[in-house]
DNA sequence: GAGTGGTCTAGACCACTAC
DNA sequence: TAGTGGTCTAGACCACTCC
């Protein structure tokens, strides 16, 4: 596809995701059959359909076959103040000029048995072992500690991680980013949650671990993030496909 | 599609997927173009398309136009023992006999304002106020505490909470599940955490807040489960579509 | 230029649901 | 019986990537 350019089926999705949201198309009620949508929209069923996919499977609507199509809406799926985090992109990124970062270790290291199987690297492949603290508004916010391999990603300096790695992994890697597997646990705080997020000794911490992997299918980096209970929570929508 | 008979994308997604977890088709190669599967699984390009689109989505395989299909492989999913607890069905059905419950508060409610918005119900509809702790082999492992429509769910008994409440729904209410959202969070312990949980006071709590919709969009609970720290994570795979 | 995946069509048949 | 969504085809054109 050109750049700029939407699919029609992406063009449909996102029309029919405003009516939705405008309550043209309220809650509990039917949309319009395929055919009459693909009438209106002067395009064959099977566009509307993959339109309408994509709107089943961020939860907007529920199709059932013989019965119809019923609009879920958007109103059960966001509840209170929101602050998503599901960003491949850094926090640089999201928060601009609000965010700010101190490197507190930055070594070039070989890797363990159980991150070579996580990065996906050779033993004698080195590999960078970062711990920053990034701030929010000048207030603490994520310890982040990351492993990623040297050869990938090669040029990383101290003043690299004062800003934002994930930039500079762009201008590197030719690749982007192909997605992510996140564990989510809770967790003690430790010597270093206390000493640079200020938490104290019986402070819940919230760990985000993850594997991120580049469009090429190369494992990017290992990291594990810690934030204060207070400070992050992290949302999933789950559709039932069966 | 007729019961038991799997859709010619399913099937073909199915068998690509054993194919890469047999190491037929190795991590960080390329899969056969769409028009030799095709070719190969006696098709249309679309329906071999749709598999790869499936498998994509899981994370098993990456597209990108122009270049051919990278094989991700399982690899770097699962990093370590797993217990994914992403799952509709109850505790009940995952552990079966070795699954018991303890009920600890069962009321009738009239919904606060929170919760009217989070049920979507009326401000006289009666609502189920359910507080449950559930048993792995004997052992306390997650607090619940759940609110559901009495009149979507009518009949709950303290003997149905005992067993498995979403059995009981299943058999009251034709629809299945469609879907929840959810937040993970981290707490501190309270004193339920602490009388049912065996919680010290600076133990960690993951919670996970839930609001479960059925086919027709109706919702139908909302629910908060709290586990210690180190009895429960929650594990999600993020495709980055873009 | 050759090959890749992405999109789209026009029409077909199917299973399921409701009346 | 009529209407719904699900699947599938055979072929078309497109943008992109690599050589």
């Amino acid at each position: 596809m050109e750049k700029d350019k939407l699919a029609k089926y992406q063009y449909i999705a996102a029309e029919i995701r405003r009516r939705i949201n405008d309550n043209v198309y309220p809650p509990k009620t039917m949309l319009p059959d395929q055919q009459s949508l693909a009438a209106e929209f002067g395009v064959s069923r099977m566009t509307v359909k993959k339109a309408l996919d994509m709107l089943a499977h961020e939860g907007m609507i529920y199709k059932r076959s013989g019965l119809g199509t019923f609009v879920l809406g958007s109103v059960p799926f966001k509840f209170g103040d929101e602050s998503p985090v599901t960003d491949f992109d850094g926090l640089t990124r999201m928060l601009g000029k609000r965010a700010s970062t101190l490197v507190i270790d930055f070594d070039v290291i070989f890797p363990s048995e159980s991150l070579m199987k996580r990065l996906g690297v050779h033993q004698d492949e080195p590999v960078y072992e970062i711990r920053r603290l990034r701030y929010k508004d000048g207030k603490p916010l994520i310890l982040e500690h990351t492993f990623m391999s040297a050869r990938l990603v090669p040029g990383v300096t101290r003043s690299v991680l004062k800003g934002s790695l994930y930039h500079y992994v762009h201008k590197v890697v030719p690749q982007k980013f192909g997605g992510a597997y996140r564990k989510i646990h809770a967790d003690k705080a430790d010597k270093f949650d206390m000493e640079y997020l200020g938490a104290k000794s019986d402070d819940p911490i919230l760990e985000v671990e993850q594997i991120v992997w580049l469009t090429n299918g190369t494992t990017l980096e290992y990291s594990r993030s810690r934030n204060l209970y207070t400070e992050r929570e992290y949302s999933v929508t789950e559709i039932n496909d069966v």
